[in-house]
DNA sequence: GCGACTTTGTTCCTGCGTTCACAAGCGGTT
DNA sequence: AACCGCTTGTGAACGCAGGAACAAAGTCGC
């Protein structure tokens, strides 16, 4: 079994979620794991994780388990980690401030080389350590940091264009925040992450769960 | 074709997408749009497309397309966009306060309707029109105004305690933004929100692609 | 009024992801 | 040294999502 070909898009999204468990039992000092504590901790079955696991060869020892630190460096050695991504941000708005000032990607491997944002008012505020841009650095900044990946927190007006001078400036790979469906041409990836469509996919699964729906903010009203 | 019965979740994802841009084309005074155009704004395939609409039963016109103003309204419905829905909000650090002011959500029908926080130094916080309520005040919170939806934007620590606060007080659905895996109890729904597995995962479909991914982190950087 | 074009709605098919169940292998014990 | 229990790794079946091709239906033009 060689673990170049291919693995497929939703191992590697859980594979992130096993590595995160994986560093959090390292740090309290435990030696082993069993498929099924760690399938537990992340939420998934345990032959799932198991066959996920097969994907980047055997690493676990039968009768036992997995070696936590082993495998966790085997998964953070497929997932890329061994070396740091450098991300630009776009749109230091609300969300892209949060974004910027989140903790938890530096020490997974991904790293703030420049925020970007065209309003004169945002330009020069600091976050965290770095300043925020204006718009006209965005390609020298790609360039000189080599980036790879672009973060759009635009208003959805502006999201394709920035995409389009990210991707002119070599970035390849984008995760869109933006409500809005982006073009990028071959060979970039792009991410879309819409907090609505989540709300409104768990509102709906809820109502379909056959909800009694008590009251709400206004009576229950049946369609024909 | 009855609508009760069932559609696939991610249908119902791709159904939110159609009506935001169907509400675009309808502000710009568009009459009536086709399977193609309308795949192609929401970036789908329309063959794709025109399956997911057929769960809602027939509502367009063959030979010339849909009806702008009365497939949005008929998506609205379905998806129960009739009712507003009260959510509250658990955790207001960086994240927290970023969806707390972000206006996206009111015009499609989610409203919040408290904040809540542990740390003192928040509470009492004014965002947008609403204060940041300390934790003790959620469950009145929850009781009082119906909330069926939770958000949590806390620390991965306390993430399972908030969740079964929420669910304790009636709450019926989880956006859970905390890198942690959230066990609910049955007839909650829980979706999960994970910013960094999504870095990783574009970060691997890249390398995947058969990067050259020469490039690190610049040598001159001098930050972390 | 009739023909032809356009577009929807449906059906089939292919591929992927997920789950279940079994065989292989290792450690501990007697 | 051999047995037994436990756990991994793999193979097969099921269900679902995605895509392409076809038939039905309605409208526009003549």
């Amino acid at each position: 079994m060689q673990s170049r070909p291919r693995i497929p898009e939703a191992t590697v999204a859980r594979l992130a979620v096993y590595l995160r468990v994986l560093t959090g039992l390292a740090d309290g000092g435990r030696g082993t794991v069993s498929s099924g504590e760690l399938a537990a901790a992340a939420g998934v079955n345990p032959a799932g994780l198991r066959k996920d696991l097969s994907h980047l060869g055997p690493c676990g020892t039968r009768g036992v388990g997995y070696e936590v630190a082993t495998l966790r460096d085997r998964i953070a050695a497929v997932l890329g980690m061994e070396t740091a991504h450098a991300c630009v941000l776009v749109g230091i708005g609300n969300l892209g401030s949060a974004l910027a000032g989140y903790g938890g990607f530096g020490n997974r491997g991904f790293e703030f080389v420049g925020l970007f944002d065209a309003s004169p008012n945002r330009v020069g505020q600091r976050i965290g350590d770095l300043p925020v841009r204006p718009m006209e650095e965005l390609d020298a900044v790609v360039t000189e940091t080599r980036a790879t990946i672009g973060v759009i927190a635009t208003p959805a007006e502006v999201a394709q264009p920035v995409c389009d001078r990210l991707t002119a400036a070599g970035v390849r790979s984008i995760l869109n925040f933006a409500p809005v469906a982006l073009s990028a041409p071959a060979g970039v990836g792009v991410r879309q992450v819409d907090l609505s469509v989540e709300l409104q996919v768990l509102a709906f699964l809820d109502k379909q769960r056959g909800a009694p729906a008590p009251a709400e903010l206004a009576p229950a009203g049946g369609m024909a």
